[in-house]
DNA sequence: TTACTATTGCGAATACATTTGCATTATACA
DNA sequence: TGTATAATGCAAATGTATTCGCAATAGTAA
C-alpha cells in the first residue's frame, strides 16, 4: 500500500481472472492467440470477459512476463518470455503452434554480401507429431 | 466480345490505372504495401484512387500475377509472382523489405523428430546495402 | 464516331481487433 | 468486518484495413 496524493493506493491486486490467464499460457505452454486464451479460461473462471483478457494481456506484456507475436497465418498471439531464441510451427492438422527450441540459421550466411542480418524469425508450416500419427493411423 | 444472357460483355479494360500498379511492381521489384503502391502509382496516374488499387491488387492476385504476403512487422504486402522460393529482408532503415534469392534451410533438419515440415517463411531483419553505407559514411 | 459497359473516384459502409466508459464486484489493508 | 479502490463484465466506441454503391469516366467493338 501507499499514500499518493493523499489518497490510499493499492498495488495490483491478484484476481481469479488474471491467474486463470496465466494458468492457460502455462500450462499450454505455446505461443496463443485472444480466442483460445478466452476459451480456455473460462474453464477456469466461467464468468471471463474478452475485455477482460485484452486488459490482463496487456498489463503481462508490460511487466515482461509475456511477448506479442505476429504470426503470418494466425495473426497475433502471446507467449511466455524467458525461453530463448526460438522459432514456430504451425501444424495445419490442430491449427496449434509449437515453439522449436534451437536455432539452425547462421544469419550472415542468409543474406548476400552488404546486407547486415540483426535479426530473424522463421515460420515453419506442416504437421505435428500427434497429428500425424492420427493421420498415418487412419483416424480421422 | 462475347455474347451473355443477350448482352454484350467485353473483356478485361486495359486502364492506365492498372498499368500504373503494374508497372510500380515492376520497377520496385519487391514486396509492397498498399501505402506504398498509391503513393508510387500517383506518380504516374495522379487521380489514382486507393479503391481502385485495392480492386486491381485483388484482380491481380486472382489472376495470378500478384501474391499477397502477410510480413509480421508490415501487415499485407504484395508481391510478384513466378520468382520461386525466396525469403524477406526488412530493412529498418529505409523500411523496405527485399527479396532474398537462395533457400538456406534444410526443413527437416530443422525440427525436431515428429515433426511434417511442408512449408516455411523466413524474415529477416536489419539493414540493407545502401543504408548500411549511408550509415557507414556518417550521411545521416 | 457511337454505343455499350467496365472501370474509376469518391464517400459511405463494412469487418475485425482492440479499447474504453461506467456501474458493479471483489481484493486487501486497517 | 468495513472501506477504499482496483478489477471486472458489459456494451458501446474506436482504429485500421478493406469493400461497396453509385454517378461519372473512358476503353473497345462496330
Amino acid at each position: 500500500m501507499a499514500i499518493v496524493d493523499g489518497k490510499v493506493r493499492n498495488m495490483q491486486r491478484k484476481t481469479a481472472q488474471r491467474a486463470a490467464i496465466e494458468e492457460v499460457l502455462r500450462v499450454e505452454d505455446r505461443p496463443l492467440g485472444i480466442e483460445e486464451i478466452l476459451r480456455y479460461g473460462r474453464i477456469l473462471v466461467e464468468s471471463l470477459n474478452q475485455a477482460t483478457v485484452y486488459r490482463n494481456l496487456k498489463l503481462l506484456v508490460e511487466q515482461g512476463w509475456l511477448k506479442q507475436i505476429n504470426h503470418p497465418a494466425l495473426g497475433t498471439l502471446y507467449e511466455r518470455t524467458g525461453k530463448g531464441h526460438h522459432h514456430h510451427f504451425h501444424c495445419h492438422g490442430c491449427n496449434r503452434v509449437f515453439e522449436l527450441p534451437c536455432c539452425f540459421l547462421n544469419e550472415q550466411e542468409a543474406v548476400p554480401a552488404g546486407f547486415i542480418v540483426e535479426d530473424h524469425e522463421i515460420f515453419l508450416f506442416g504437421v505435428c507429431p500427434s497429428c500425424a500419427v492420427a493421420v498415418g493411423s487412419d483416424i480421422h
